[in-house]
RNA sequence: GGGCGUAUAGCUCAGUGGUAGAGCACUACAUUGACAUUGUAGGGGUCGGGAGUUCAACUCUCUCUACGCCCA
């Protein structure tokens, strides 16, 4: 039985009703104890984060993935789960401090880390809803958040293992530090940006009366920085500049802090640019730190004049002035800062070399400085220019990690698609960096290492300055380092360990008092890690490891796809594979698809600063999400960015509604669902036809899916339903609905469903079940198609004999200004055994189609006449009275012009030798195969002109 | 500076060593019969420029131009 479906297609009224019954009755997993596994990890998305368009991209193509997996029959596990983010979330957390007046230290970090689970719980993960609506079928029972206990337990046990075996350690170096959130960032969150500027010239006095060959008594030197020279630990050089190699380890006097510095050989100091010289700030640029280092500075000792908020501070040997203290690096908010006024020093000393330019009128003029476009680090969070700045910090030995990867992808264990991100992927893994783990924030996994006083001699000392001169103990538990700290200071008499969780909590314990001679304490890091070193672990801590025996890991790792965009390629995919093959020893993935980013209708990046934004949501609201779904599937064609497109929602929007309309149409000639899996047995051409169609259709789908091909196998069905099965199948039956004719069609109207399902799931659930009483056999847990009918020739032939008349009858009529319903006799004096056979038998709809009431064999009356052609058979139509002669020959001279052109370009083409020797032996056949059809054109539209007079 | 990618119908995009396709838009016609969220038919492209390889190039190679992205 059939249930009735309403005159229009809602999509919002079915949506929700659909994904509720989904979702409450377990079937986005369906126990398959036995299947074969399919799986594929969700990229967790921020647990700040909302729905945007490219989420909808992302996660459609997953879906599509899982549906057809799931409905072939295998045990597809789509995991899905959410990220801590910590810098977003800590960032919106404290941002809704400030609109109340308070902010984060106005609270302990244990309160504060409180409020931020208070608020995920009140508002985070807003996007699962959201991803219901798209339609996405993870499974929501095992929904997991990277700060859950067992997911940081493996997050803990890697950064232990890591440590371990010297992969992990601490470094004092420059890091990328984000002044305003107060964190270093690793080099990836860095985004470089081409910003005016200026560029500054200084005289640095040599000391102690030395002269310059040329005798001047100073040396020039340019930075973009001026501020930094408050730090500056040398002059650099290039070692066969002969101009300064007289002054080569002599020194200068710098202004303002009156520093002595080394003038040093280096190779980083370029000739050709300004004066060859460069003034080099080891603390507070990447390559001077290089320099520094050669030049025999230990990282500890270089000098180091801004604070956390990149403001002056204080140089350790005390030479930066008074009125330096505190001000900002530089120029904020309309107050200059330290720049400013070492500019204004040097200008008042008279080191300042002006910059001469000319005016547009050709007057000289002088400058401070020369304007120049600097490429200039931001945060990509925080928004501000970034700081070289020295600090302790953890770092992962990228470069050894990167070696299995990279082996695997060679390899093939991992095939990345589109291939061509083979080079990039490649490209970034060879000249990979440490990794810089350590976040300054109090949300996120908390780093699982403890300091404590170094050991020297039969003594301790406790420095809490800096780390890096201290004992460090990384363990999974207090226990664990205590255990550890007791072998260390047991030898030096210390039989008592006192762990504190910061530094702050030891010094208020009072333990380092009197009274206390015999305890050592320790304390721990405050520091938490990057959020992408959890989410690395998402392929397998998700499916249970640590616990290689988890049913679930021993099941289903490794996944057997990823998809993310190409943006996260370095973020995560990469680091996925680093972490993943090191601790699990195998590939994460064993394929790696990458898609582009959404971009507006004009081709420019969707950014909320631009206000070209488009909600998904909206988009679901207007068009129902399958039209949405359906558009980025059809769209997502490999390699290249997807345009939005409102216009192309629109049409799929319309395609389900015409799969809607057929189905009702279906419904009220009494057509069912189908009982089978097996294609109905068919007697007719017709239906013979459309079976085979059904198997075409199918092999072209599953070949479009097993190369992920999206839009070809959204174009595969989308046509087939729509012009194979609407206009030809329905049109073709239409008024002949005998049983066999109900089979096939219902049995064809299924094999639709089922394979749009991927792609257009409520939609198609509604008619599965509109079509059948189907309470027990829901579409998204049915079969994909699965018969053994196959494409009959006979059939196709005759099939294709109707249409190519049907067609031509109706060109032929449309051009010759003939009323398309007006009825007509034809004439076919020598049909071909096809042409006899597909006339006897399809009269009717020859009729009701290319309005041909009897086709005649005998020879066609004189008189004006419209000739077609259908195969290969000639039909002659009289139209006495009804047309114009000329408008006919005028239309058979048309297509006598294009048969003829193309038969001498054949014809020359078969009169090449060399084309008949050389190219392939199909190539050739079919050359004469569409010759001889194009000089029997020729052939019959001339005979057909003659006839005309 | 290095790397990658893209240039195909008015627009958005597929495509194959054998002379080009889709959707939308456009034009004409149709229409109370599943569907105007429709049907039928049609117009429209020297496949960015140039050179080369080949019997044959939109497709392969080189080069130029334009645009985009990533890295330094």
């Amino acid at each position: 039985m059939t249930s009735e479906l309403s005159k229009t297609f809602d999509p919002s009224s079915i949506e929700q009703r659909w994904y509720n019954h989904w979702e409450d009755n377990g079937l986005f997993r369906p126990e398959r104890p036995d299947a074969q596994p399919f799986t594929i990890v969700n990229p967790p998305p921020n647990v700040t984060g909302s729905l945007h368009i490219g989420h909808a991209l992302d996660n459609t193509l997953q879906d599509i993935v899982i549906r057809y997996e799931r409905l072939r029959g295998k045990d597809a596990l789509w995991v899905v789960g959410i990220d801590h983010a910590g810098i977003a979330t800590q960032m919106v957390v404290e941002r809704q401090m400030e609109e109340k007046q308070d902010k984060r230290t106005n609270y302990s970090r244990e309160e504060f880390v409180q409020k931020v689970w208070d608020w995920k719980a009140e508002s985070g993960g807003t996007i699962t809803g959201q991803l219901r609506r798209l339609g996405c079928s993870m499974d929501w029972s095992r929904e997991q958040f990277t700060m859950d206990e067992h997911f940081s337990k493996a997050v803990l046990k890697t950064f232990v293992d890591f440590y371990n075996d010297g992969l992990i350690y601490r470094d004092k170096r420059l890091v990328n530090w984000d002044p305003k959130l107060k964190t270093a960032i690793s080099d990836l969150e860095v985004e470089t940006q081409d910003i005016k500027g200026q560029f500054w010239h200084f005289k640095y006095p040599l000391a102690d009366g030395v002269t310059l060959a040329d005798g001047r008594d100073y040396i020039e030197v340019a930075t973009t920085r001026p501020e930094t020279m408050l730090a500056d630990m040398a002059v650099a050089v290039h070692p066969t500049d002969e101009r300064y190699a007289s002054v080569v380890g002599k020194e200068v006097v710098l202004p303002i802090t009156g520093r002595r510095v080394k003038i040093v050989e280096d190779e980083h100091a370029d000739p050709e640019l300004g004066s060859g010289a460069v003034k080099i700030t080891p603390g507070h640029d990447f390559n001077d730190f290089e320099v520094g280092k050669r030049a025999g500075i230990a990282a500890g000792d270089m000098l180091n004049m801004l604070d956390s908020e990149a403001n002056v501070c204080q140089t350790a040997d005390g030479l930066v002035p008074d009125e330096y203290l505190g001000l900002h690096r530089f120029k904020r908010d309309g107050t200059d800062g330290a720049r400013e006024l070492v500019v204004k020093q040097l200008k008042e000393l008279g080191l300042l070399i002006p910059h001469i330019t000319k005016t547009k009128k050709g007057e000289e003029l002088e400058l401070d400085s020369e304007p120049r476009t600097i490429a200039t680090p931001f945060g990509d969070r925080g928004g501000v220019v970034i700081e070289p700045w020295l600090t302790d910090q953890w770092y992962v030995d990228a470069e050894k990690l990167a070696a299995r990867p990279m082996e695997a992808v060679r390899n093939g264990d991992i095939e990345i698609i589109p291939q061509s991100w083979e080079k990039t992927f490649f490209h970034w893994m060879e000249n990979i960096q440490p990794w810089c783990i350590s976040r300054q924030l109090w949300w996120g996994h908390r780093i699982p290492a403890w300091f404590g006083p170094k050991v020297s001699g039969d003594k301790i000392s406790y420095d809490f300055s800096g780390q890096i001169g201290c004992e460090t103990f990384v363990g999974i538990d207090e226990q664990d380092v205590s255990l550890q700290a007791e072998k260390i200071y047991s030898k030096v008499g210390f039989n008592q360990v006192a762990v504190f969780d910061s530094y702050e909590d030891l010094i208020t314990s009072g333990i380092l008092a009197k009274g206390h001679e015999k305890t050592v304490a320790l304390w721990r890091d405050e520091d938490v890690l990057d959020t992408w070193f959890s989410s690395g672990l998402w392929p397998f801590a998700t499916l249970g490891w640590p616990d290689e025996n988890a049913p679930l890991y021993q099941k289903h790792y490794p996944n057997d796809l990823l998809i993310s965009g190409f943006d996260i390629l370095f973020f995560w995919d990469a680091r996925m594979a680093m972490q993943g093959m090191k601790l699990t020893d195998q590939a994460p993935w064993k394929r790696l698809y990458l898609h582009g980013l959404v971009r507006a209708a004009d081709g420019s990046k969707m950014s909320k600063s631009k206000g070209n934004v488009v909600d998904p949501l909206g988009l679901i609201d207007q068009y129902g999400a399958d039209a949405l779904r359906f558009f980025m599937a059809a769209m997502e064609s490999q390699g290249r960015d997807i345009k939005m497109d409102d216009e192309r929602v629109k049409g799929y929007r319309n395609f389900a509604t015409k799969l809607w309309n057929a189905t009702r149409f279906c419904q009220s000639n009494g057509i069912g669902g189908s009982t089978t899996l097996e294609a109905p047995a068919a007697t007719s051409a017709v239906n013979r036809w459309i079976i085979g169609e059904v198997a075409e259709t199918l092999a072209k789908l599953d070949a479009a899916m097993a190369d992920l091909r999206f839009d070809a196998a959204a174009n595969i069905i989308y046509h087939f339903t729509w012009d194979t099965f609407c206009d030809w199948y329905i049109e073709l039956v239409k008024g002949n609905f005998d049983d066999e004719t109900k089979a096939v069609a219902g049995w064809v109207l299924d094999q639709i469903l089922v394979m749009l399902h991927p792609f257009m799931p409520f939609v198609t659930e509604e008619l599965w079940n509109a079509q059948a009483d189907r309470a027990n056999y829901p579409l998204i847990t049915a079969k994909w198609p699965e018969f053994s009918a196959s494409v009959d020739a006979d059939a196709k032939a005759e099939v294709e004999w109707l249409i190519g008349l049907t067609s031509a009858v109706r060109g032929a009529k449309n051009e010759l200004g003939v009323p398309p319903g007006q009825k007509l006799e034809a004439y076919c004096p020598a049909p071909s055994a096809l042409a006899a056979d597909a006339i006897a038998r399809n009269s009717a709809a020859i009729e009701r189609l290319a309005r041909i009431t009897t086709i005649h064999t005998s020879e066609a009356p004189d008189g004006a006449a419209m000739q077609i052609g259908a195969g290969s058979d000639t039909l002659i139509i009289p139209l006495e009275g009804l047309v114009d002669i000329d408008a006919e020959k005028a239309r058979l001279n048309k297509a006598l012009e294009a048969s003829a052109k193309e038969a001498k370009s054949l014809e020359g083409r078969l009169s090449n030798a060399n084309f008949v020797e050389r190219a392939k032996p199909d190539a050739v056949e079919k050359a004469k195969a569409d010759f001889a059809h194009h000089s029997a054109e020729v052939e019959r539209i001339t005979a057909a002109l003659a006839r005309l007079g």
